[in-house]
DNA sequence: TCTAAACGCTATTGACCATAACATTCAAGA
DNA sequence: TCTTGAATGTTATGGTCAATAGCGTTTAGA
């Protein structure tokens, strides 16, 4: 995030045909966006996911919470952590191996206020899009997501 | 990054609905890809986004590069130094101030391999969208970048 | 039963962005 | 001319997020 306070002399961007570069450089600014509307209640943007998720899926796998969010083990663990201590998240063993996550009130709430909250983000951001517009770049990005995770997918088994 | 295993149960997912989510995994998912991609050459994709503009504006000032990329001037510091360091860029002070960047024999040369590999790597996640799509999409994420640092702009100055 | 897979966790690394503070240099107005 | 403010580069530091390697435990299947 940057002003861009008219640059005095005109350079040539060879990056300006780079759907690739102006896909990053969106979600870059929109997830700042995110992240300064998020900060207020003490949640960053990956917290938050796993909030919602949990909030919608009472009782769901830690694992599986993370294969859908496309959070590694690893990763969700001390993720998971801080939530539980702060009181938003509970954990519970199920199986021996895995681990119940279910919200606690405190979370619950906190999940309200932040559905609102991102609904407001979204309307800021993609409300001007007429539907069909909305539609066709909702595709996009999941057919995106969906040839990048073919290719990944290839490279692993290589 | 992550293969999707056929997740046991079924899910609600509320992140299914959110523009702003899909466009951070789709950008994080092509990202890893082109990082890999690059990987081989000894470049981050920000150390290449730098290479690129600094090959097509020969005696760009850092600062320019900076704001044409969206980096802070804190972090081209060490990213141009770095590439300096290998031998890819030269510093020449051109006001006292101001750094004015070229690319070396050896940063041209891997600028041009650099041109083909992400001419693939662009083919090969939006050379399936038509046309009429491909200028769609492009509309789209300008629009949303330019919104959001409008928006950005805004909590600045308040 | 034994082996492979799944799960959670720790530690560590790397990429990238952000802020604060500093010194230098330039520019523009009093 | 002098002074003030802006621009530039730099360092230091911290935060977010992803990735890998490795460990111990538990489950399930051959």
């Amino acid at each position: 995030m940057q002003t861009d306070p008219s640059s005095e002399t005109e350079y040539f961007d060879p990056l300006e045909q780079l759907y690739g570069y102006h896909l990053r450089r969106a979600s870059a600014v929109i997830m700042a966006d995110l992240a300064t509307e998020l900060a207020p209640c003490g949640l960053t943007p990956a917290e938050c996911s796993v909030l919602l998720v949990v909030s919608a899926n009472s009782g769901i796998r830690q694992s599986d919470v993370g294969r859908r969010l496309g959070i590694k083990r690893a990763n969700m663990a001390p993720l998971v952590t801080g939530l539980e201590g702060r009181d938003l998240i509970a954990r519970a063993p199920t199986d021996g191996r895995s681990l119940s996550l279910t919200l606690t009130a405190e979370g619950e709430t906190l999940a309200r206020t932040v559905r609102t909250l991102i609904a407001e983000h979204e309307a800021r951001f993609f409300g001007e899009f007429d539907a069909p517009t909305r539609a066709m770049l909702l595709k996009c990005l999941i057919k995106l997501r969906a040839t990048a995770e073919q290719i990944a997918e290839e490279n692993a088994s290589s």
